[in-house]
DNA sequence: AATGAATGAGAATTCATTCAT
DNA sequence: AATGAATGAATTCTCATTCAT
């Protein structure tokens, strides 16, 4: 959009975007370079402003990257929230929803999965990193832990634990970001979803029936 | 000349030790204060040494950090062949043990960890890292295909997809380590082996029967 | 047009008023941060007005910090030609009534002190300050050699020098103020009165008779 | 010293001198240029060394202002405490040495004044340097206190009283420096002391006898 | 081989000034 | 006349690197 890259100048964006440029800003410049080679001057350049603008909207670079990760943080938990919402009648066509969500280009993509996996090497660092990561962490445990634990009921899955159930599930899709992140050319989609599929199938044959790998 | 190779024998034995202790301390700051917080004067002083220690046995910081994670690599690899050498022969058993050993506490400690997720998070800037990181994945994950399929071979378990398999269990590990890295205190190693544990059982069930757990 | 002028006249005074808002300001910060901490935002925030006001009324932080010196400068020279007037008609009494000014609250009080004292303190730096600040010296110090000079020659004190007498005087009242600036808690007004009126029965004991010190 | 100089360089002092090196340029750069425009560039470049020199040695600028100060109230403090001990045998000798010694170059110079005056403007604001300010006001009146008392006592100065005449003689002193900062051109060092003087013989006519002024 | 003072480039931060609204 | 977001130069501070000892 010509016009409006031309627009967007002073005054041209309310506070709140300014700030949301900035955090998409630093996002890229974390991607591309690495959390600890991204300085102020990388991400104001990379938002086309000056220097002084991070300190203007955010007074801090700890708060800018504070407020990155709980951007990239409340990003996925809406769309994660938006996807159990639409689908947790079915508790086994929920979970592989969010699974299928977790592989999703908006989430896992090498971009955002640079960010989360930045902050997290931080979090024995970064009390506050720790505390957004932890609870992410949890909610999502405790959401797969009642979804698994409604199919075992449902299936009659005796021997199936739905909390290792869940913490295999979280786990997997957690290691299946690494292999994005780390080796994004030999990575495939398609793969990684019948890696989780297969898993499925393992545990809850009866919910996850056989079907023809694309 | 004996006296004067048995000199410089010991000079380089000091020489090596000395880079290992810098290693070592540069391992302790990146757990202690995150990779972008660490600077060389953290590591000199943790290695009770002084300023332009660094410089004078890595030439630069760079190539310290880099010789960190190559450190860490080869690391896990010692371990990890050592342990393949030992149970090579029975495949379940082999798998079981290798599995075992990514809990250990010798790989799986939060220091260990947060240098692994720092330098996963750079990867996509810094192409050495990318190299190092990609080369460990694809041989752990070549080893497990190659377990994978002697099992599936062995047990007749035609439906199992020996890569798929490998895929899950490495990425199994990779997401319990994330969980001990961002809440250790919750984390525990036993529930995580269970976790694993279970996931074989539901793929290959006669390789790995049912025990209690504890 | 009479409605025309008279509406510049309320602008202008509005004008007015508010430069002299934001000079109140500049003392009260000067007093609270010193002269090395004040910023425009400060100043403005002070006033309670916005960012941009300080540049809209006075151009330039120099320029306000000037026009902040002159209006004390002014303000104490309108209380002095004021006490000088209404006394000047016995020497004796409009001495002691311009050392009882000097050390009055609307005159010797911490805020206006530390403006003078920063001002001074950066004289030998910016010409215009030591214009101000010499200027009103010499038209004290002429003053009170001339009533100096008046007094010595209506007692017959042969032996005091008029010049050397303003120059104690002057210097006393500076010194009082220093210790009211630098130890406010232990600076009291009656003492320091007494500690002039000592010198003045001192030197001139015919006019300055003995009376009990409260 | 040319030699001298030349060997200015790196490795040349020792810690401590180092550390002196750069009061001393702060103290230039005080009178130089005020305290509110002095940098550390400034510094760095008057003491001819590097940018980063003064954080090397002093943490932050505000470590070494205030150090700066300390070393002018520590320096004051000395040479007060060596004309304090070689007269302190006779009162009133020792008075007079203490006056003297506020009024010559080694003490009453515009450089160190305007330091000190520039510190004093800040007292309110910076309580660190309001203890020190009036730590030095305190001793400084104890020790003219206790002066007079003994001078008052030895000539039977019924009417003095010895805290009036300490406050008096220190606030004089105060007063001249502040005209000896603000009009250097017609600050006259003799007609100073002078000044103070012919205070003393007012009250002290037995101790201060007339001598020819020069 | 080791030290640690010194450097200077570069990073974060501050803030006077500008200007669209 | 007033606002306050934005700028960008200047300032403080950091730190990898150098080098005399």
């Amino acid at each position: 959009m010509v016009a409006g890259s031309a627009t967007v100048g002073r005054r041209a964006l309310a506070k709140e975007q300014r700030r949301q440029q900035l955090i998409d800003a630093t996002i890229k410049c974390i991607a591309k370079k690495g959390l600890s080679s991204t300085t102020l001057a990388d991400v104001a350049k990379e938002a086309g402003l000056s220097q002084g603008i991070v300190n203007l909207h955010f007074d801090s670079k700890d708060n800018l990257l504070y407020e990155t990760l709980r951007y990239v943080s409340e990003d996925y938990d809406k769309q994660f929230m938006a996807t159990y919402a639409q689908t947790s009648a079915d508790p086994a066509a929920c979970l592989l929803a969010l699974i299928k969500m977790d592989l999703q280009p908006s989430i896992c993509d090498a971009k955002k999965l640079a960010v989360w996996f930045a902050f997290w090497s931080e979090v024995k660092a970064v009390p506050t990193y720790q505390k957004l990561c932890a609870a992410r962490e949890r909610k999502y445990d405790d959401v797969l832990v009642d979804l698994a634990a409604r199919i075992i009921d449902d299936g009659g899955y005796e021997d199936a634990d739905a909390s290792l159930v869940a913490k295999a599930l979280g786990s997997l899709t957690d290691g299946l970001w690494l292999s994005c992140l780390v080796d994004p050319k030999s990575f495939d989609r398609q793969v990684a979803l019948n890696t989780v599929k297969s898993y499925l199938r393992g545990i809850f044959p009866d919910h996850y029936l056989r079907e023809p790998t694309a």
